[in-house]
DNA sequence: CGAAATCGGTGTAGACCGATTTCGGTGCCCTACT
């Protein structure tokens, strides 16, 4: 048994590079330029192993200051630096950040909402070479014009921010982010390297847990790329769950806990109506209190963050839309009315409490139905008539948004069910067109394919909702429930969760025993008969949790493993990410 | 899937209850209309 902590990756994947010809550039550039003294250890090697010419995928929290890493290494590499960021408020402020920083190179934007003369101007400074940075959404990058400026002009890095989103957004919701894989590919070599055939990738992101690095690293098409985690551990946060049987019951305590905690902090609900209904509830109990959520207009959603930043708002009560670019040191907690999604979202949420160092708390209210609402957004698996359509258009026509049109859909729709066709190895895409990866093409069967990826995909869906629900259950140390989720196998009792300060999890871990001679190697590869392949995420004295690609994580009882030989080591390296 | 909103029956006034239907999160882009 070799217990993997994210400390020992991080020391495994940087060795030689740590102190790389680079570091001292680095050093001096983030002090003169940014004044960064020191530079946080993964910023400098994220950088040094970019200078070097490898992809990079950087997974540390939030507050720890990621953006440095895509703003040195574009100071220290002659083209321009290409930041795929996913909201257009955040490229704003890091524009801003930019602009404030004398000695930094000039950054501009590429967007629908800006005049057009600003993006004419960030292309004539892209073009005459004069940018450091352009920052933009997936979806301008989806748009062939725009790859085709981006191909004659002189680019250094693809730094893709909040990198997660390619996983948790892809699928359904922003397709487009998809496609960055491919259109990397499409840019030009890079001046620092001519022989490489792309500029190298910098991906970013706050969730680290293994399928979700792996997930990025393969859909951004990243070669060999170096992974550095950091800073997952928290133990600022105290950890806690309440189990409800009732609705009315739930949001009495919820309003009761949220009321008597230190502000300020967050309250994460289900949906937007919520917001209302729980800021309204806590005003009326003198809470300064108010709701945010996706659907209010641009301009009251840049307020009401002001105020919250500010701390006129000590409680924002928040769908998911509230969180990214949260930029608030002195959160004393957050506090979910309902269970989020999944694990990663759940930490994600939570870490916006106490980065400052400072005690704080992360309470989850919960209470099964819970899951319904999550359950229902999960994927949805496309008609078969739509996939049929859209195959049979793309043989006329292989531009992916044409053949959607003339399939009467979308083409935001066709660029998902496309990737369908992709994962289920029917074709690939090349400069934007679909490329036949079979022949010939039996539709029925390419269908078929397509519909099982997509119900694969809603059963990772839900089994990472299962994950989620075992969280809430769970008599073990959060903390180290927690940690065991993103591959730390290694920790102690936290002494500080709800688990721990009412015995609960001392007494799990005794009964539990350890994991010591266990016949299985967390970040094994492994083999189901009928779940196919898989990599062990944890291993108990009894139970073992296996993430498989096709059916998400599963538990299993290690006796019935061995005694019905359940699962075969097919690979016992640690390999990455 | 579950909660909220709406519908329909009861049985004659207003309201109540069960059945049925609707709705639920995250943001980019681009185009048509004020």
């Amino acid at each position: 048994m070799r217990p993997v902590s994210s400390t020992e990756i991080q020391i495994e994947e940087t060795r030689g590079e740590a102190a790389g010809r680079h570091a001292e550039d680095i050093e001096r550039v983030a002090r003169e330029v940014f004044g960064w003294d020191p530079l946080r250890p993964g910023l400098t090697r994220a950088v040094a192993a970019v200078l070097a010419g490898h992809d990079v995928l950087g997974v540390m929290p939030t507050g720890y200051g990621k953006s440095a890493a895509y703003r040195v290494a574009g100071a220290l590499l002659p083209g321009t630096t290409l930041v795929v960021s996913p909201l257009i408020a955040l490229q704003a402020d890091q524009l801003a950040h930019l602009a404030e920083t004398p000695g930094a190179r000039p950054a501009r934007l590429v967007n629908s909402t800006q005049p057009k003369a600003r993006t004419d101007e960030a292309w004539a400074m892209l073009e005459q070479g004069e940018l450091g940075y352009l920052f933009l959404a997936p979806e301008q990058l989806a748009n062939d014009e725009v790859v085709a400026r981006l191909a004659t002009a002189s680019i250094s890095l693809l730094a893709v921010d909040e990198a997660h989103c390619v996983s948790s957004w892809g699928h359904d919701f922003r397709p487009d982010y998809l496609r960055l894989g491919e259109i990397a590919e499409r840019l030009p070599s890079p001046p620092q390297s001519p022989q490489a055939t792309r500029p190298p990738i910098l991906a970013l992101t706050a969730t680290g847990s293994r399928p979700v690095r792996e997930e990025i690293v393969e859909r951004l098409r990243m070669r060999d790329p170096r992974i550095l985690i950091h800073g997952f551990d928290r133990p600022n946060i105290a950890l806690r769950v309440s189990r409800h049987a009732d609705l009315d019951q739930q949001v009495a305590a919820v309003l009761d806990d949220v009321a008597t905690l230190p502000a300020p902090g967050l309250l994460y609900v289900a949906t937007r109506r919520a917001t209302e209904e729980y800021a309204e509830a806590l005003r009326e109990r003198g809470v300064a209190a108010d709701g945010y959520h996706g659907a209010l207009p641009a301009k009251r959603r840049r307020q009401l963050s002001a105020a919250f930043h500010e701390g006129e708002v000590a409680v924002m009560v928040a769908t998911s839309a509230f969180g990214m670019g949260i930029d608030k040191a002195d959160v004393r907690f957050v506090v979910h009315a309902a269970a989020p999604e999944s694990v990663d979202q759940y930490y994600q949420e939570l870490g916006r409490a106490g980065r400052d160092g400072e005690p704080a708390v992360a309470a989850l209210h919960y209470r099964p139905e819970d899951l319904a609402l999550r359950k229902f957004f999960a994927s949805a698996v496309p008609k078969r008539k739509d996939l049929k359509a859209l195959l049979l258009a793309l043989a006329e026509d292989p531009d992916v948004r044409a053949a959607g049109k003339r399939a009467g859909l979308s083409a935001r729709r066709a660029t998902a069910l496309t990737a369908l066709f992709e994962e289920a190895g029917v074709l690939a895409t090349v400069d934007g067109r679909a490329v036949p990866r079979q022949h010939p093409i039996v539709a029925d069967a390419a269908v078929d394919g397509a519909l099982e990826q997509a119900e694969a995909r809603k059963r990772i869906d839900e089994s990472r909702l299962a994950m989620m629900r075992s969280y809430a259950e769970t008599m073990q140390c959060r903390r180290q429930y927690l940690l065991g989720y993103f591959g730390d196998e290694d920790t102690d009792l936290c002494h500080a969760c709800d688990n721990c300060k009412s015995g609960a999890a001392e007494r799990y871990a005794e009964s539990r025993g350890t994991a010591g001679d266990a016949p299985f190697d967390v970040d094994a590869k492994v083999r189901h008969a009928e779940w196919g392949d898989g990599r062990v995420m944890s291993v108990e004295d009894d139970r073992i949790t296996v993430f498989f690609e096709s059916e998400g994580y599963r538990v299993l009882s290690l006796a019935t493993v061995a005694e019905h030989g359940l699962l075969a080591v097919t690979s016992r390296s640690a390999d990455r990410p």
